[in-house]
DNA sequence: ATGGTCGCTAAGCGA
């Protein structure tokens, strides 16, 4: 089973650039972030002509979140427990039975600048929320994934140029610490697992302003966090760069794993 | 130090 993490930045504006992947990539599983449409504005058909199922979670202007599968979505659920005041498009899941059942989660962590301020304050509260509710997924046995936009640089390495992200939101200690206290919990960062030696990078994302990309200069914030039933089965990991360098981009590219499931 | 680039939606916000 081929699951991947897509934020796609706007789905109306980047179908063409989103059915291209599918096409070449084959996943079998795709969580997308910030498909920035309500529901019904999804553009179900030429995802649908690619054979995948569809559930979306979706926001006007902002956010929304969605999943694609192959295989038919199961007990889906949309957005974090914890709040019922939030009306924030960020949380969805599914579990998908291929060879063996896995529970799905896609995310879009906010970004939570600029800081300090309320924007993140909320990061921080969503980040306690998924940390709590990562805990009874966990608590499942099943292999689960937990993966997306998560908006957290974990480390300095992860960063081309760490120094220039002191004062945001993406590289506070607070952000950088909740991160961690949900992998201490027993995930397993599955980049960072398939690459423990790389003392700058892997990147998942370059801005679009200022030569990012053709600079090199990106960050790693997409993730791919693996249960301890999901970790036992992962057999291939990839960041698909080239897509970057392609029309249209998102500024962010797909993260995707192998599961023996 | 500033602006730089996108998407969404129609001037400005979010990233």
């Amino acid at each position: 089973m081929k699951i991947a993490t897509f934020n796609i930045n706007g789905i109306r504006a980047r179908i063409e650039t989103l059915t291209g992947w599918l096409a070449e990539a084959q996943p079998d599983v795709v969580v997308l972030q910030e498909i920035k449409t309500q529901d019904e504005a999804f553009p179900h058909e030429p995802i649908a002509d690619l054979g995948y199922n569809i559930a979306t979670h979706g926001q006007k202007s902002f956010n929304g979140v969605a999943i694609l599968s192959k295989y038919p979505l199961e007990d889906m659920m949309r957005g974090l427990p914890g709040d019922g005041s939030d009306e924030q498009a960020r949380y969805i899941e599914a579990t998908v039975v291929g060879e063996r059942a896995v529970r799905i989660a896609g995310l879009y962590l906010p970004n939570g600048n600029p800081q300090p301020g309320p924007k993140f304050d909320y990061k921080l509260a969503w980040m306690e929320r998924l940390r709590n509710h990562a805990r009874s997924l966990r608590d499942s046995e099943l292999p689960v994934v937990m993966m997306g936009d998560y908006n957290v640089i974990p480390e300095p390495r992860d960063a081309a140029h760490p120094e220039k992200w002191r004062d945001d939101a993406l590289f506070q200690p607070e952000s950088r610490a909740a991160f961690r206290r949900i992998l201490n919990d027993g995930w397993v960062d599955a980049i960072r697992l398939r690459h423990p030696d790389s003392l700058r990078g892997p990147f998942t994302f370059w801005d679009y302003q200022a030569g990012a990309w053709q600079r090199d200069n990106g960050i790693r914030i997409d993730h791919i966090l693996l249960s301890p039933q999901a970790a036992d089965l992962l057999v291939d990991l990839g960041i698909d760069r080239d897509e970057r360098a392609k029309d249209k981009p998102s500024d962010h590219v797909p993260v995707w794993a192998v599961l023996e499931a």
